[in-house]
DNA sequence: GAGTGGTCTAGACCACAAG
DNA sequence: TTGTGGTCTAGACCACTCT
């Protein structure tokens, strides 16, 4: 990667998260960071304003740019990660079974979810997460087939978005996400080790290429004691004009 | 206000909104707009990546940048907006109810959460939150009195942000959130119209100042039924290079 | 090849914070 | 007064898309 302003951004953050740049301390100005990476303001403001946005520093004028202590305590689910980088980052227990895998013709709910006519093909993927031995999450994906010509049982049981940006080389640029609690289905008790919880947190997931095409839907349905979301939101300027 | 880009974005967030940009069709480029504002390109570029990072348009290297049709159906709990803020956007029947509005000492908990000592003072705020006459959420709010030496009954069942924001000059500047499933308290109980549910969505919101100072830690727990929490979520860069 | 957004430079002036 | 981040300019070259 030659970008100077993301390698600043790696580098710099580092050294945060090896306690280099210690919470609550200061980062250094961002003229003493042009002068010792050798590069324009306008880098280093590139590089500050992603750490910034990422919640890992804070800006403030005629003061600094000072780290944050709030990471450390972040199971970050917010954002877009998929199972796989979640369980890997926070170390869990976790196991993937398959349970269905088929190229469905979209019924009419779907086809309002994807946006797609009936006569467009679907991939159907469902999944249980098990962590620690117990079924937790209840994962239901539907990839639009124009963008993802194959899935086979090994993909779907490693992980399916390191298929789709290595190999296919798809972009994933942004999601909607909506959380909700329901009353649990059949489906939810067949599947999941409820325990006597007769409500699942469900999180319908509107998925999006790089050109904005929506690529895919999906449902994860998780038990209610076992879940939990972390956001990390900065107040818009815009909305403080209002 | 003059800041020419704050004044762009805002322009051409209007013409997305009032239809003049139609959802899927491509902006004028960067160069058009730099003509048309009268601005260098940097500036229309701030302008645009605020309205891309607001998830209202989706810049495509080489193409152009394209808005996005998925704002019309966002509830946008997401983000920092305050009880008001929101009602008046999605033009609920909305009321609040003050239960409580006292200084206490902090407990342990409290100590934690607020990360200050025993001998410092804090606001306790519960209220009500009645929509459509059915009593759905209960918020716990609690702020570190150093920031807010005065609250009255009148703030508190009107908008305590805006009087925080508008009187006090306090710039809340970012926040943490975390949402989980809990069984319903007896407070929950007493206080809401649970219509038989036993559990709540419970919404902790850790609430920070733009010197990054933590000033408010608060609860608010929800009739699962009415619950909807909306994300916009952008896939990280430097998350793409792990 | 022409047009697009992405990155980068080398300046400038401003508002804000602190000694 | 000095140093900080915030805004802005006027260029430049690049990678990518489309025709």
């Amino acid at each position: 990667m030659d970008k100077k302003y993301l390698n600043i951004y790696n580098e710099i953050l580092n050294k945060i998260e090896n306690n280099y740049f210690k919470p609550n301390s200061k980062l250094p100005s961002e003229n003493d960071l042009m002068r010792e990476y050798n590069v324009s303001r306008a880098t280093i403001r590139n590089a500050l304003n992603l750490l910034e946005q990422n919640g890992y520093i804070q800006k403030i004028k005629g003061k600094g740019s000072f780290v944050l202590d709030i990471h450390k305590f972040n199971f970050p689910v917010s954002g877009l990660i998929s199972f796989k980088e979640l369980s890997k980052k926070i170390g869990l227990n976790a196991n993937t079974i398959l349970k269905e895998l088929s190229v469905i013709k979209p019924d009419s709910y779907l086809m309002k979810q994807l946006q797609i006519s009936g006569d467009e093909h679907v991939w159907k993927v469902i999944r249980v997460r098990e962590i620690d031995n117990k079924k937790i999450i209840l994962d239901k994906d539907y990839f639009n087939k124009k963008f993802v010509p194959l899935l086979t049982k090994d993909i779907c049981e490693d992980s399916i978005y390191e298929y789709l940006e290595s190999k296919l080389g798809l972009k994933i640029s942004f999601a909607k996400k909506e959380i909700t609690v329901q009353i649990a289905t059949e489906d939810d008790k067949k599947y999941l080790d409820l325990e006597g919880y007769n409500m699942v947190v469900v999180v319908k997931s509107y998925i999006y290429l790089d050109d904005a095409s929506l690529f895919q839907y999906s449902e994860s349905r998780h038990r209610p004691d076992k879940f939990k979301f972390v956001d990390f939101a900065r107040r818009n300027k815009e909305v403080m004009k209002g």
